[in-house]
DNA sequence: CGGGTTTGACCTGCGC
DNA sequence: GCGCAGGTCAAACCCG
């Protein structure tokens, strides 16, 4: 579990990351030479580093779909390209878990990616359309690859049409900073996040290590989330609005309870995946940043 | 005390 | 001009 939380890189609301597989960006697609993996390095990293516990990922992301809940039941059926992704996946899955890609330039990468005009919705010329605008499709199967920017939530508000609320965020990396992220849950398929980028920012890419030191705090922190627009409760123990019970159940587990986005979410033990993460860091001289990912085609 | 989330109120853009 | 929906503010609260 230590092992896997260290390619999940779970900083942060780590739901929202980025993702090398199946995240795709709803607009151009143009090949970024800046995201490369060779396969070796996928062999190295998942072959030196036992990674037992890829049930315990399927509990998270189980333990996710049911603590982002809608407002009220929503019936949905998976969309052909959903549904042929997933088959894909079930067809040729041969590791574990999506594969990483290692960013050669992120701050360029993001840089250019922000740089995109999201073509979404029809073309108008509106203030808001002015604001560069990125959006991200990112599958549940990804959360844990993560940016690491650090995101303060200043705002939720339901989306008409929607079952799910949208998140806002600012980033906290660095005060004055503009960049803007929104987080909603797609509405017709629950296993896809959209995460909509907006400005850039306006100050170096925060490293790995701080990005961690982020987290450690908020890690240790039981944030409950008693919120009437989001469902949200500790796992299994979904009835449980006792913050006794939220502590004895992540004593019991090792994950901690993040109330941060899409509702509560459950993540591991930050301090092994430091550990581990430069562990292999070191042997890899990866850089996993997982915002690197952000502006990634894959 | 600093930094985080929550949430109702407020502001603003847009369609009619 | 009006109403709606999305986006932001800010006070209250939480946590270490």
């Amino acid at each position: 579990m230590d092992e896997l939380a260290c390619f999940m890189d779970w900083d942060l609301e780590s739901i929202v990351r980025g993702c090398p597989s199946t995240a795709t960006t709803i607009m151009e697609h143009d090949p970024n030479p800046n995201f490369l993996f060779h396969q070796q390095d996928y062999d190295l990293l998942f072959s030196t580093s036992s990674f037992p516990e890829f049930s315990e990922t399927t509990r998270v992301l189980d333990e996710l779909d049911e603590l982002y809940k809608p407002f009220y039941p929503v019936f949905h059926t998976l969309s052909p390209h959903i549904q042929n992704n997933i088959n894909d996946d079930n067809n040729n899955n041969n590791h574990p878990l999506p594969l990483p890609i290692i960013p050669k330039e992120p701050e360029d990468a993001i840089k250019q990616d922000l740089q995109q005009v999201s073509t979404v919705s029809k073309p108008k010329k509106s203030k808001k359309s002015l604001n560069k605008r990125v959006v991200k499709e990112v599958t549940a199967a990804d959360i844990g690859v993560c940016d690491a920017w650090a995101w303060r939530k200043y705002g939720q508000k339901p989306i008409k049409g929607s079952p799910y609320p949208r998140s806002y965020y600012r980033c906290s990396s660095s005060k004055g900073c503009l960049a803007r992220k929104q987080v909603e849950r797609n509405h017709l398929d629950p296993t896809i996040f959209l995460v909509t980028y907006t400005a850039e920012h306006n100050h170096p890419y925060p490293t790995r290590r701080n990005s961690l030191a982020g987290i450690s705090r908020k890690n240790n922190s039981l944030t409950t989330t008693t919120t009437t627009t989001t469902t949200t409760t500790c796992s299994s123990s979904s009835n449980s609005s006792s913050m006794e019970e939220h502590k004895g159940f992540k004593k019991q587990h090792g994950l901690l309870c993040e109330a941060a986005e899409f509702g509560d979410v459950w993540f591991p033990d930050t301090t092994d995946i430091d550990h581990e993460f430069m562990r292999l860091n070191n042997k890899l001289e990866l850089q996993f940043h997982a915002g690197d990912f952000i502006s990634g085609n894959y």
